[in-house]
RNA sequence: GUGGUCGUAGCUUAAUUGGUAAAGCUCCGGUUUGUGGUACCGGCGAUCUGUGGGUUCGAGUCCCAUCGACCACCCCA
């Protein structure tokens, strides 16, 4: 005998286990960011949870590849990555037949993503996130679009609109600024990464004044700043969401997104609940990714520079569950069966078995307990299981062909042929 | 990657200044051998307090390490 140690029941540090409460709570979330975005005009796609290495490297910082990826070499001597985000899958996906996918194309995918990272709220090791994105749409129509279907989702879900706020920025503010101010295109990266934290730190002007080394810029640029509230382009966009029926968007131009590849309007949808403040959603314009790749090439912009405009977003089933409880919109668990088949007497499991299988054809999710156990003991078992309705089979049905259907909720019970059952649980069940 | 809190039965927790582990829930059985949820009664359940080591006559309680959870930071796809 070795002395193998017995393997724990904990999953893997950072991941869940779904139990079935758990699995149901998650379908709910998938089945309605699919509902939504399919009423919207998009289609499902979906991929590999493994990649090439490579695909992260070129528009990702290196820091998050090295740190904060799962990447392994495989037996074949292939550097692999699980995918960490899906829009490079998304923008390989599209570049790879980008002469023969109509523009602009809606698609969607909830997925799958793993990143190497320290856990904590709302932040695990694997997430699930809804992506939907337009590709081949360079106007505000699709900028106000993207965002009315996750207002949309959250909607769906049960979200009033007081419950989030749609934060709207735009990667070009900072553009602007920086021209007028006439800060060299080199520091352009290094201002944005400051000003990002601006909210955090205590003295923004000082740290900026000493990274570009210009005093007199760093005022001028905060100032601008400060001075920008909005601006043509997002009260643009203010008044298609309002025409839209999306009412609680709000300039913040300090959203701005982690991402180097946008390029043009980001957005957040952000909970406004004090005990969950943070961002549900996230996404925006990112209209020179997909020219990374060299497949395809074909320009479908106007100007023929080889961009590809491309907007989305992705939401995490993390966050959104956090979100439905903290605003006590988590919806009750509903087991898949809807009938338990209790047998009495050993005798009559034939009998049962055919009647199920007759209501299965009818559509019932029928499920028999052959445990053999007391009857008492089987309607203690499928009420705990949360099962709406059961059936008890013995002597007297088997011989009579009626049967009582009993509602372990209310106990109401209605006997019935056999040609009725699927009927009367259809009615009941609404 | 940095700092902090925590880790006792399946679950949630208790254990006076270190003195040889307690309760509720769950589960199982019974009151009730063709009908559950309530109530009452009874029972199983930690070879021991995440793991390894140390201090001590003695450690769940102190120290170190390690693993894990959580919180803040970092980062955020």
């Amino acid at each position: 005998m070795s002395e193998r140690k017995k393997p724990s029941t904990d999953p893997y540090k950072g991941v869940r286990d779904f139990y079935p409460q758990d699995q149901f709570v998650q379908r709910y979330l998938f089945e309605h960011m699919e509902r939504v975005c399919e009423l919207f005009g998009y289609e499902e796609y979906n991929a590999s949870v493994l990649e090439p290495a490579e695909l992260y490297r070129s528009k990702t910082s290196e820091e998050i590849i090295n740190e904060q990826t799962y990447t392994f070499t495989d037996r074949g001597d292939r550097e692999v990555t699980l995918r960490p985000e899906m829009t490079p899958t998304f923008a390989r996906m599209v570049a790879a037949r980008i002469r023969e996918i109509p523009m602009p194309s809606r698609w969607y995918s909830i997925a799958n993503f793993f990143r190497y990272d320290r856990t904590q709220k709302g932040r695990l090791r694997e997430f699930w996130q809804l992506n939907a994105d337009i590709v081949g749409a360079a106007g505000i129509e699709a900028d106000a679009e993207v965002i009315a279907l996750s207002h949309a989702i959250m909607r769906a879900m049960g979200a009033e609109e007081r419950d989030f706020e749609v934060r709207v920025s735009d990667r070009r503010i900072l553009d602007a600024i920086y021209n007028n101010v006439g800060l060299s295109l080199e520091m352009h990266a290094v201002v944005t990464r400051l000003l990002d934290k601006r909210a955090k730190v205590d003295d923004i002007e000082k740290l900026l004044a000493e990274a570009i080394d210009h005093p007199t810029t760093a005022k001028k640029l905060l100032a601008e700043l400060e001075r920008t509230t909005s601006t043509a382009y997002l009260e643009n966009l203010r008044g298609q969401l309002e025409l839209m029926g999306v009412h609680n968007m709000v300039v913040d131009t300090q959203t701005t997104r982690g991402f180097d590849y946008y390029t043009g309007m980001v957005f957040e949808l952000f909970d406004t609940h004090e005990d969950n403040r943070r961002s549900l959603a996230g996404g925006g314009r990112y209209d020179n990714l997909l020219s990374m790749f060299s497949s395809g090439g074909a320009s479908i912009s106007p100007g023929g520079g080889g961009s590809i405009p491309a907007v989305g977003f992705a939401m995490g089933d993390v966050t959104a569950r956090d979100f439905l409880e903290a605003h006590d919109l988590l919806p009750e668990y509903v087991p898949a069966t809807e009938l338990m088949i209790c047998v009495v007497e050993p005798e009559c499991l034939t009998h049962a078995q055919k009647l199920a299988q007759d209501l299965r054809r009818e559509d019932v999710a029928a499920a028999i307990n052959f445990s053999g156990k007391r009857i008492g003991d089987q309607i203690r078992q499928a009420d705990k299981m949360k099962v709406p309705f059961i059936i008890a089979i013995g002597s007297k049905e088997r011989l009579e062909g009626r049967y009582t259907i009993k509602n372990l909720a209310s106990g109401d019970e209605r006997t019935v042929s056999a040609d009725k059952i699927a009927d009367h649980l259809f009615s009941s069940l609404g």
